[in-house]
DNA sequence: CTTCATTGTATACAATCGTATACCTTAAGA
DNA sequence: TCTTAAGGTATACGATTGTATACAATGAAG
């Protein structure tokens, strides 16, 4: 919930978390004025110039202390999705030496860990809403800053992917490249978890889909497909 | 390059056109005020009262007639690159009676049709920032209205991909799953292509490559698997 | 004990904001 | 021909804005 526990000037924090929540109640970090922020936070509109430069600084601010607080949690969900679908001592069977066992447990992680991760978004929406947003917002510099965010959560989850076997084996490129497409729609997805409630379950399928289109397509197009028809078979 | 030609009232146009500018500049639609608009169309701050009630109004007219002036040309596009991709007399030869012709022609088209995409966004960024921007916009009203015309897109999408038999027969619910996710990808990869000039060729590619896995996945899931190792044999 | 940087406040000011009221012009309908 | 609605302007108002300048409290370093 609170992602500012490590600023610890206290006016500075007080902006922050100001910030954040008017950023997630008019959702956008510079639709309100600097005064509004101050009045928000209960201090002096003058304060905002001892900590920050500007909005962008204030905006770079809150997004790195929310992503130290978001990126490892998000690893271990995946890992925790992992371990809960393996089959005790099957971590060590290759995809080439048994297909099915393989896929089917690949499915399982990916929904569990399509589960995890929207539960996690509704109890940080603030954080998503915001990154989201800004990631096509009106600052170019926290567009760049969000960017390069992706690109590490990409890669987090590349070498997830890897690590845990949950693909049949893909060149370094081609998985990080289906990593960023997995985020970008994972990012975006979340967006409509948030905002249409009534329509959660099937994003949650929409989501999970995707996934398994995105990593079944790569596998095949990287020549995998009798693996994946043995596996089908 | 003109979205606007419809609009017959002068002031409103004008309003409109000053809106559509400064939100690509400011990137935002919000992000600036309504005397600040009143002045880049060079009228008096009233008369955003004579055409519209508050930014929303404005917002969703501007939308309205851009994706009048666009939609269209996204499907001639598609249609355009199939036609110049299919050999002459084999569109009725079905996928399974020639996987691998299918395949490759599908593939064709898709590579075809993404690249005239970005040129299209390339002459139109407008259009992609205002839409792009707005969909996580801080208006509800607006993201609302754009996340219904992304359903539009994709439903357009779903239709040409069954007709020119880009993919094997799949359930209509699946096709259009994979329509939203393509949809998806390629509006927010989009905004990369306009801000990352020297990263263009890389994100074509990208693009490229996450339609095939989407689609290419979707075919493996819905039973095709044998199908694809026909084509690829 | 003094110094001084840090964090916060108080006051002030010109600029800009949204909008209310009133008025002008034009073209269409009665 | 007279009326009326629509599109546009002029002026004016109080509220809010960003920020400059000056001042107060605190705590660490010397």
């Amino acid at each position: 919930m609170s992602y500012l526990k490590n600023v610890k000037v206290e006016g500075k924090r007080l902006l922050m978390e100001a910030a954040l929540k008017l950023a997630v109640n008019t959702r956008s970090l510079d639709a309100f004025s600097l005064r509004e922020l101050a009045r928000n936070a209960g201090l002096n509109p003058n304060t905002f110039y001892r900590h920050f430069k500007d909005f962008d600084e204030l905006g770079l601010a809150i997004i790195s202390e929310v992503m130290d607080q978001i990126r490892q949690p998000l690893r271990d969900l995946r890992r925790e999705a992992a371990e809960s679908a393996v089959p005790e001592g099957s971590l060590s069977i290759s995809w080439q030496e048994n297909p099915r066992l393989n896929f089917v447990r690949s499915l399982q992680v990916n929904n569990a860990t399509v589960e995890l991760f929207f539960k996690f978004v509704e109890s940080n929406p603030e954080a998503f809403i915001v990154g989201v947003r800004e990631l096509h917002g009106s600052s170019p510099v926290l567009r760049k800053a969000l960017r390069a965010l992706m690109k590490d959560f990409a890669h987090d989850m590349a070498e997830d992917i890897e690590v845990l076997g949950l693909l049949p084996k893909l060149d370094s490129a081609s998985l990080l490249s289906v990593s960023e497409a997995i985020s970008r729609e994972m990012f975006q997805l979340s967006m409509n978890y948030i905002e249409e409630p009534e329509r959660r379950d099937e994003i949650c399928q929409q989501a999970g889909a995707s996934i398994v289109n995105l990593t079944m397509g790569s596998a095949v197009l990287a020549g995998h497909v009798e693996l994946l028809a043995d596996a089908l078979r």
